[in-house]
Order: C-alpha cells, then structure tokens, then sequence
DNA sequence: ATAACAGTTGTAATCGATTGCACTAAAGTA
DNA sequence: TACTTTAGTGCAATCGATTACAACTGTTAT
C-alpha cells in the first residue's frame, strides 16, 4: 500500500516544478513565503517524507557512521559505543558496528566494506593483532573522518580520545603505596597495545616517584582471563619473595589473583592489597568489592563523537588532529582499602 | 585524491556503453565471456568500486538493517546484537543500532527515523514503557520485515525469537524444589512485559506440579536492582514467616537478596536458596556464584537474524510471522545447589 | 518609453547503477 | 538468395533530490 510520496507528486499536485518543491522544502531564499508555506503545507498532508538515499546520492554524505570494535558485547565496547550514539543521534547521525574479533583481517574487510557503503566517518578500537597500517591509512587518504578511541596507532592526521592510561597506571600504583604496600607486583596485558605500555611505565613512575623499588620479576605479562590471573598468583608463591600489592591492568587477572590468593589463605587487602582496570561491572558487585581504575567508557564515545562533529564542521579548513585525553577515575574498593578494614574492625568491638 | 571511479570511466577507457559494464559486473548472461573478462580485469585495474547509494537508490534495498534496544550496553542485549551481526555481516548486511532509554517516544522516533533510511529491516526489544503499539503496526503496513526479539508485542503478521519464559521459571523453581525447598518465593518483574508474566506462571505451574504450595505473599514485584532485592528481602521477614528459597526473575534483585541474607546472618543455600535469571556475567565471578537461567541471547540474534533472511528470501511469497522459541537453560552454581555444599562439607572431614 | 533589475519559478543536468527495448551483425534455415 | 533467429551491445529512461542556469514577471530608474 502505502505509496512513496516524492517531490514529484507534491509538485503535480499543485502544478509547480519539483525544482521549487524542493527548494521550498529546503528553506531556499529564493521561494516565496507563499510557495513555501503551500509546499509545506501539502507535504504534510501528502505525509511526504524526504527519501534519504537520493540525498545521500546527491550529495554524498549519508548520515551514518561506522564504529568498529573487536567484540561488541564487551562492557567496555559497548558503553563507548552507547556514548556514541547518545552524542551522534541528535544530530541525525546513525550508528553502524563492525566487530573485528581481534582480528587484523576482519578489520581490513570491515574498513573496506564501510568505506564503499559511503559512511561519513569511522570510530575504532584497533585489534590486538592489528601490527600492519596501510588499510587504516587508506581510510585518510580517501578522505573519510576517522577517530580512534582507547585503542590507538600513531598515524599522522587522526584524532584520538583515550584515557590517560599513564595516570591510571600511577594513580592504582600511588594509592597502593599510601595504604602501605612495599612490594607491589604489576599485571600488564599485551604489550603490543600501547594502554598496557602506558599502564606499566605510570606504575614504574609512581614507585620511582615514592622510592619504592620495583622488582623487574614483578611485572609479568598476564593474559585478561581469570585462570592467567590466578596462574600469576602461583607463579609469583613460587619466586624466593612475594609481593605485598597486585597492581591488574585486567579485571579478570585481578579477579582470578583474588581467587588464588583467597585459595591460598592469604588476606586481601590486609596481607595483599588488589586493584584492577576498567572498572567492569562485576568489580563492584562482588563480596569483596574490587579497586579499580574507570576508563569512563560513555564519556569517551561522547568525546569522540564530538572530535567527529567537529572535524565535519571545520570540514576542510582545518581538518587538524586532535588527541583528546580522558582522565581516569579510581574507584576505591574493599580489595585494596586497609583503612576501611581497619576501621571495621574498630567499629566492631 | 582518490578520485570515485564508476562505471562509465571503464566504458569510456574500454570504449563500450556502461550498460555493457554493469552487465559484465553483474555477470549477465547476454554479455560475451570475452567482453566480461576484459570488463572485470579493468575494473579491477582502475580499482572500482561500486556506489552503493546508487545501487540502493535503483533497487530500494539499503543492505542495512536496524536494531532497537532500550540500551546498548546492556550484557543481554549487547549480546543479541553481536548475534545479529555475526549472522547478517557474511550476507553483506550492516547493522545500525538504535536505543530507546526504555521510553516509547524515543522507540517512535527511532522507528521513523530507521523507516526514513530505508533499512531493509528491524529488530526490536520493546521499552518497557510501550503500550499503546501503532507506531509498530506502522513498520508492518510499510512493509518493512519487522522481528521482536525478548521483549515483544503480539500483533498480527509480525515474527519473534524469544526463549520460553515460562520455561525458564518453571526450570529453575523446580530446582529449587529438588533441592529440598518448601517455601519458594518470587521476584517477578514488571508485569506489563510478558516475559515477567511467563517467569512467574512458570514458577506457579511448577509449585502446582510438585504439590508445593505457593503463598501468595511471596510473589512479589521487585524492580531489577539490587537494592530492590534487599528490600525485598527485609519485606519478607517483617512477615510471620520466610521463605527457604528465592526464584528471583532478576539477577540484580537476587544478587542483592543474597547480600541481605549475609547481612542478616541467613546462609546461602544451606538456609535460603537463590536462584536469579539472565547469567548476567556477574554471576559466576561471585565468591558465591549465582545459580541463574541463561537467556542465550548470541543464540537469540543469531535466530532472529535467520528469520529475517528467510522473510526476504522468501520475499512476498510466504511472508507468514514465525514464532521462534529458544529453550532457556539453567546454570546450576552455589547459591542454590545444596548437594554440592554436602558433598564439600563431606569431602572436607 | 525603455533599459535594468530584483524576485520567482522552470528546465534540464547531475549523482551512479540498472534495465526494457531497440538495434546490429553473424549464423542458421529453407 | 532471402529470411529468420540469436548473440551481443547500445540508447535512454529510471530511482528521487538537488542546483546551475535560463526565463519570465513586475517594478524601478533613466
């Protein structure tokens, strides 16, 4: 049923040409008040309503944008992706995903495929196998807006919004040392990723800054998986000391490092204290809540969307790149809090 | 740069119509083999690529398809995205997602805009606001496949994948009842969503079944936080008698009863067993793991995705509405299996 | 009275790909 | 030889909206 009203029928209707239909329909100076008001009029009555694609034809802009990401139910990835489309929709934007499974391979056929559906821009979270550039440089040099979000590579001319993974690293690291941590061991995720380089270098800086040594033994590279965190809790019972802190760049590592040390009979926070990253949903939900650094996901889609409105804006003047830098949040929990503990204890006598 | 090329830039290198070209791409049998492979090698050569918003503008299918969903990064519904996606993305379909904040104005809004798009279809989770359903019957007269998924509507002609509610409450209460409960109390949900109606008949249906009786005291509306399910909890024992297990249809409401149970000295399973719905990821991360009804929702869009394929396949022939029905399964964990408890307690003298 | 001009509106090309119909040349048939 | 058939290709319209340019009307300046 329900015929596709066009221009052309608006302008048989009242024997105008479509050229003015359209004009008038897009506030063009040149109508008169009174063609316009008709137009409009009508248009209402006809439930005309604009078909896009032919704009988007015309025009070459079609109102959509690609977010790619490896897997897109991961917390995190989802929650960027909803600031995304908080920020994006508003403005009439649409939001496509792309998951890459962390695979190169798939993130140069989703690159391929959303460059030729004509999107106005892209957002991505590169994949942990992504070593190789050219098919993100590609997307440059066809002119297409892209963004990087958490996930980076350095390639000149695009805009990036992470969080400070540096401060993250130094700010978990600096809160262990003040609740009296002397020996803090460092999880640290896939050093091709530069946010676990950045975690790992904020927690040496902070144990320099605080002249606490760093055993070079204690920095270990842990899978995010929850049996990688509690391997890394024996690994570590089996070296000639043991260390005193967990500082996780994974959640689930930290997890996994409770579990073990729970196993274990060893008392966290009192004999060791754990702090993950990321701030998963489950941190806070457990018996013993988990300290962890937020990466304030939400936040960082709003922030990318809007380097995006503004590259499209500033359109071809000035197109320069632009690294926004989130600030991360820690968030103070049970696994890591010794004062609270104390306090407790206090409490209940 | 990287200036467009089309097709008439191969007819004009190659000196032939661009009929001809677009023939030779779409493999048209009236084309010569000779002609097609000269076509293709060029094509190749000058790295065409076709436009797809021509394409889409001819034929009227986009390639696209819409997903609305009350919040994208929601576990659950993150999940049946990925589904939908893994399963669409092979067919050459982009998945472009839509939030509704759990308010009908925005569903309305987001529909109009998705048919303005011209997708070629649409998934939904309905908000849980929705009453009054004109804006989806809307979706079907202009007909666009529409597929509920979860939360649906029961509106003529339109298809659904859900998992079968009833199931799962009946599943887990008889669980419950296995495990030697007698008094099993409910938390229901909104009951203005069918699936929170199904938990609870299910619950009703397997009391029934079993001869245990169902006080109706203990069927009670709790909202899907935890703070609810501890309010609940301390509701239920300002009564004159409690009950031995919790079926809550909400694992945040049981995750929040079993923190209020700890609080109050009550053991979990030994004294009151929980059991929760969903397998929000939390659940088997607690030091207490939350015995809860998968939902299955990867396998949900998965299934959703097939019955779109199979209406436009099947096009206008036999556009019958499917209604796709997923067994929902029962992941037994601590806080409600008391055999294992036994046997722990048994292994351990 | 005529040129000049502003204000409106129409004509037709354009964005790229697709496709019904027409046409050509070569092959087949009588 | 004359006519039909068929394979292969081109022409031009189409999808719907936009827009440079042309054209027309009525008004103002000279």
């Amino acid at each position: 049923m329900a015929e596709k009203i066009t221009i052309y029928d608006i302008s048989n209707k009242l024997n105008i040409s479509a050229a003015t239909v359209s004009r008038a329909l897009n506030n063009n100076p040149k109508i008169s008040l009174k063609t316009k008001e008709l137009v409009l009029k009508t248009a209402a009555e006809m439930n005309y309503k604009q078909n896009r694609l032919a704009q988007a034809l015309k025009s070459g802009k079609t109102n959509n944008v690609g977010v790619i990401v490896p897997y897109i139910n991961r917390s995190f990835f989802s929650s960027v992706i909803r600031g995304i489309e908080e920020e994006l929709s508003p403005h009439g934007y649409h939001v496509i995903i792309c998951q890459t499974h962390e695979d190169v391979h798939n993130e140069i056929e989703q690159i391929n495929t959303l460059l030729n559906t004509q999107i106005d821009g892209i957002f991505m979270s590169v994949a942990k196998t992504t070593q190789d550039t050219k098919h993100i440089e590609k997307v440059v040099k066809e002119n297409t807006p892209l963004i990087f979000f958490d996930r980076k590579k350095n390639i000149d001319g695009i805009s990036s919004v992470v969080i400070d993974d540096f401060k993250g690293g130094y700010l978990a690291t600096e809160h262990l040392i003040k609740q009296g941590c002397k020996k803090i061991a460092h999880f640290s995720g896939d050093l091709n990723l530069e946010i676990y380089r950045n975690r790992h270098e904020g927690y040496l800086a902070a144990m320099k800054d605080y002249d606490v040594t760093a055993i070079p033994k204690f920095s270990m590279q842990v899978n995010s998986k929850i049996e990688s965190g509690s391997t890394a809790i024996n690994d570590l019972w089996n070296l000639s000391e043991q260390p005193d802190a967990i500082f996780s760049a994974s959640d689930y590592a930290a997890l996994g490092a409770i579990q073990e040390l729970k196993r274990k009979g060893i008392k966290v926070p009192e004999e060791v204290g754990v702090v993950g990253f990321s701030n998963e949903p489950f941190t806070k939900y457990m018996e013993l809540p988990i300290t962890s650094v937020d990466q304030t996901p939400v936040e960082m889609g709003r922030n990318a969307a809007k380097v995006f409105l503004e590259q499209i804006e500033g359109s071809k003047t000035l197109s320069i790149e632009k690294k926004v830098v989130l600030t991360p949040k820690l968030n103070i929990r049970e696994s890591s809090n010794r004062e609270l503990i104390k306090k407790l204890l206090v409490s209940k006598e």
